[in-house]
DNA sequence: TGTACATCAGTGAACGCGCGTTCACTGATGTAC
DNA sequence: TGTACATCAGTGAACGCGCGTTCACTGATGTAC
């Protein structure tokens, strides 16, 4: 359970206090609510500062989240690529790639909690921001798991489909191991047994299907 | 698109400004946020009664809305209870269960669409209700599959494994649903589909798996 | 059938409080010449 | 190297406002006898 200093501490040009209110807003969310209960006075005072400097950094709450969520997006996303990168050809990524999600949910565990639980909110730039993440995400995966070969050659709508419950349970599972970190392992390997049963099932019924 | 009468009146012995009240409340934490953005005055504004009269029905915002999601939750349990008895014995279940439940999303899509939202949402007692009742939709679901034979013979933590794939995946249809009721057909073959894929799937690795 | 009383649903005024926002200020750091 | 000025991050007082909650009231409906 050492430190893993990568992508710990990104270049990061940030005001030291405009990260601690960008921490301080996302624990609150996390811990009690969601970005839409947040209140700037206790936001501020949370990070320790008067609530007036929240307004040398942001113009409202909602700007500062937006700010958050798209951070984390970001970082998410190049994690992934990276990830997919290194994986040897020809080898099935989804260990290693699950796995990393799941450890990168856990140090992000805050920002985790708080994108997911937006995907399903009230309509907003920040759960278009969270939907349109996992929307990419998804064709990330596609394209990948295509060039693999290891789904079968169902049509693209059915893969899309299928793309969207393993995307949707993965990301499911990650808060579960955010609830549970010693259940990491267990999850990991129901996300495997969920990704082969799908595709074994989408194998078994593609020659059924005409159209 | 007729109105089905069945249902859309229980018996409700409630006062008229109590049933108002929740349906306002309702109306609002669905159009845009969540039980936990409420506020008592605005709530009574829109049910169009003095902010006092809420006073008369509920103790708090909380109060009102557990109320709220205990009474939907014994109305779906219920009318799935029903749904499930009526389909004839030795016929595969889901395509009709599945329909009755989208068709109940749609008649009752503000406190569908604010259940569901509580799911993901903050810890809390409304949460746990919503989550209880689907852990019990499962459960019964489970026990009716197996009587049909309908699930391969996987061991028991693997079926209920797959169940809450099937579960939340449906759940989720449902928003869809409630979002653009003109795909319902599209959205219930995407149901079955799902549901075949992953029975499917069982069928085919249940035999590799030895514990 | 009438009368007295209790309960119920809804009203309106008043309260204290924490909120978001504005404003003028401070001191530290960076930049021009 | 020193001086003048601008920018930046943070402070503290003050504002008006809507909020949740309390209280005393009203009129309609139900119940006892």
């Amino acid at each position: 359970m050492d430190d893993t200093p990568e992508t710990d501490t990104p270049p990061a040009r940030v005001a030291p206090g405009k990260q601690m209110l960008m921490e301080a807003a996302t624990r609150l969310a996390a811990r009690q609510g969601s970005v839409h209960t947040l209140v700037l006075r206790e936001v501020a005072r949370e990070a320790g500062f008067n609530h007036n400097t929240f307004y040398r950094h942001f113009d409202s709450l909602e700007d500062m989240m937006h700010t958050v969520v798209q951070g984390f997006g970001r970082e998410l996303a190049e994690g992934l690529r990276q990830m997919r990168f290194s994986v040897p050809p020809g080898q099935p990524p989804t260990p290693a790639v699950v796995g990393w999600l799941f450890d990168f949910a856990l140090r992000h565990a805050d920002v985790f909690t708080v994108a997911m639980r937006e995907q399903y909110g009230p309509p907003g730039p920040i759960r278009d921001v969270v939907r349109g993440m996992l929307i990419r995400l998804r064709e990330d995966m596609g394209r990948d798991l295509i060039a693999l070969g290891v789904l079968p050659q169902a049509d693209p709508a059915r893969l899309q489909r299928m793309l969207h419950i393993i995307v949707t349970q993965v990301f499911q599972l990650c808060l579960d191991v955010i609830e549970a970190p010693r259940r990491r392992d267990e999850l990991l390997a129901a996300a495997q047994e969920m990704f082969e049963t799908l595709v074994a099932g989408a194998a078994v019924l593609a020659p059924r299907a005409r159209s």
